[in-house]
DNA sequence: ATGAAAGCGCTAACAG
DNA sequence: CTGTTAGCGCTTTCAT
């Protein structure tokens, strides 16, 4: 194959154009015959040209990029997002730079700065459950969030959390349960809150008192929520027969500390977890789980940020439907 | 804050430069007396400015891009992998363009157009078990491969494959297994040929005879390599007290194939896996298995794609160790 | 120690 | 329908 590069001026030359032209074909601009067209499509062709978009970016003062910024890409349920948003904006013709913080603050800021300097048009920032503190201001870039309430006025999706512990509680219910556990991560988070306050309310239409201590608060790793589920199995015993986790990890991890007290899930304790990552449904038994539609979290953000580069959309809060996975565990 | 997007000129007129100046303070080039760098950085730090990459890679036939193609960043392994090679980059200055090919071929060509278009200096191509036949020639950008080997020479890493499997039934026959299956996907993989013969190598240096039957093809997802297990319990019973699976998923799959049959593991059979991917932790039992160690992967393959792109490196394999890591499995 | 100026590849306004 | 040309922001050679 060819070793030279081609730019537009070898193309125009080999053509017998200018280079004006060949942007016009090359961006379907119209205003040139027929004729000129093939002939400079099949130059191209032949030459295997690419564009170069540094120095198209540099001269239309778009870059066609957007960024990414997220905490953990190791994290599945943040990996899938991932991978739509990429899907998306690669039907939009724009470029995804990932950024992985590794929750990390100055790891983060040489990402935004890079991000800057690569002149991106709008940021998309995931923080899960572990939100950082970051500036929000001082930013003249677009930027949407995802699964964090920012301060300030911006635009976020979120998944209907609220409807998702509404649901988790609800099926827990109806499943004969009537002492029902809040097994939650102690960092305090609006996910977390919307959660609760559905699981309440499900507790309340069924005419089930909430009671203090069934609200578990503990670190989020598995290590933890094992230790913890253990201390309280030691000892208060088994005063539960239902666990909604505010997360599938956790949710594993109680399943586990469960089992290794030789207390029956489901038949003693039946257990909901949150966001359906493919370990609820590899585990033994299989988790009831809220699914948490990631394919739809990244299409709306991806709308909203597209919209807000093309100054459509200054504000605004999207909730994303989220729904019950009945498994083994309820 | 500022709202006016500066350049290397407005620094240059507000520090009563010249452009030049700026720049070689920018990249602490030398050939300027303290106090003019300390006002020109003054007015950097002030102005907030920022480079701009187009114009630098443009001037300078230089991206400072990398970008990496994986077939799904939604599995772990490769996740982490990605991750280590983003935080190598990072410390080099390069930003890593990350491609999720969705193992699909137009999607993988969509983004290595992207890629080019992006002026990348090298690519990182990660192929893992499912390995995609893709052009390889025709490319006259520095290519590093991890976990596959292509046909024509370049540069690639890969764990020790061979002493994995070699450890791995090692681990089983010294936990007094006899007769220990192999199951294996049953797409034909450089990795999954080494394993096996690293396994049949340690079955040789004990003087057990391999069986034929030992040997099982599976589809690797969850649901067919449980099928698999199950059938073959079924039809034969329980004929093997030890299983190598040539990755972490299977090997979970098996685990819990066998315990739907009330066989105990690891009391009746013991299981060895292959990746250490966080779901081997958190089983139950929590599996055995053969630690991939992806932060050395990433780091050979960054390394040499960054000597490959100062042409200090012409073609090398790389090799990366792999470790037994014994859980409750064995 | 510093500045002037050319030019990277592309687009778009303008001219014809 | 097509071409000419200025200029995006930066680096770097050559002068001074």
């Amino acid at each position: 194959m060819e070793q030279h590069k081609y730019n537009i001026i070898d193309i125009a030359r080999l053509a017998q154009v200018s280079t004006a032209t060949v942007s016009r074909v090359l961006h379907e601009k119209g205003g040139y015959s027929k004729e000129t067209e093939t002939r400079v499509r099949r130059v191209i062709a032949e030459c295997g040209f690419q564009l170069n978009k540094n120095a198209q970016g540099l001269r239309t003062q778009k870059s066609r990029n957007i960024g990414v910024i997220v905490p953990d890409i190791t994290n599945e349920f943040f990996a899938r997002i991932i991978r739509y948003l990429e899907l998306f904006f690669l039907k939009h013709q724009y470029s995804v730079l990932i950024c992985d913080s590794h929750e990390d603050i100055e790891i983060e800021q040489l990402h935004i700065r890079n991000l800057k300097e690569q002149q991106v048009e709008g940021i998309i920032y995931i923080s899960g459950r572990n939100a950082n503190p970051i500036q929000e201001s001082a930013f003249s870039i677009p930027i949407v969030y995802i699964d964090r309430k920012p301060e300030d006025v911006h635009i976020f999706v979120h998944s209907d959390n609220r409807q998702g512990g509404y649901l988790a509680a609800r099926e827990l219910i109806e499943k004969q349960c009537r002492s029902i556990l809040f097994l939650r991560d102690q960092k305090k988070a609006s996910t977390i809150r919307q959660r609760r306050s559905g699981y309440l309310e499900a507790l309340e239409e069924a005419g089930i008192a909430f009671q203090e201590s069934w609200e578990i608060m503990t670190k989020s790793d598995y290590a933890s929520v094992f230790k913890t589920v253990t201390n309280l199995l030691m000892q208060k015993g088994c005063f539960f027969d239902g666990v909604f986790a505010t997360n599938d990890n956790m949710a594993l991890a109680c399943l586990h500390a469960l089992h290794a007290q030789h207390i029956q899930v489901p038949d003693q304790v039946k257990i909901v977890g949150f966001d359906n990552v493919s370990i609820s449904q590899f585990c033994h038994p299989a988790l009831t789980t809220i699914t948490q539609n990631t394919e739809l979290m990244a299409e709306a953000a991806g709308d909203a940020l597209l919209k807000r580069i093309h100054h459509e959309l200054d504000k605004q809060e999207f909730i994303i439907p989220v729904s019950l996975c009945v498994r083994e565990s309820t």
